[in-house]
DNA sequence: TATTACTGTAATATTTATATTACATGTCAC
DNA sequence: GTGACATGTAATATAAATATTACAGTAATA
């Protein structure tokens, strides 16, 4: 997998996790302390989120940091 | 895991494979297009990887990315 | 001893990730 | 329709990742 797709890929995956939790952007951003505009980016691929981004996500959601390389 | 374990276990993997591939920390930069100081710190825990970086690394050495969340 | 290869480390510069601010659009309830 | 809520997006600013340069130290070896 390119570097392109796994953007997409984690970007689809940040997105399903809050879908799953109804949560909005703007309510996940404060959870996990970071910016809506940014999550925005991320779930679009647009931004690739990093290593410590995605280490406070898997913890927020309960899930292991590997499932964003799944 | 905490965010200074996780570090700290990065670094560690990011050393073994370097080594078990007999490659010197100058070597391995040249090869994966990074600083020789910086895969110095991240194998000593003192830098985070990106993960672009981690990528570039897993597929360097051919392992899967989540290996450095193992 | 002198040389070579390898690594640590610090100071500074550059690039990338991320925040902030601001505005636009769309949806949905009232 | 309008008001609240959610998201996209752009411009600028800050923080973190990474590069560059430079020097020190250790180990091996000729």
């Amino acid at each position: 997998m390119g570097l392109r797709k796994l953007k997409n890929s984690i970007g689809r995956k940040v997105k399903f996790l809050r879908l799953e939790n109804n949560l909005s952007q703007e309510k996940l951003a404060e959870y996990v302390n970071m910016s809506r505009e940014h999550i925005s980016c991320i779930e679009r691929g647009k931004n690739l989120a990093s290593t410590e981004t995605l280490y406070n996500l898997a913890k927020f959601f309960k899930v292991d940091i590997k499932y964003f390389f799944d």
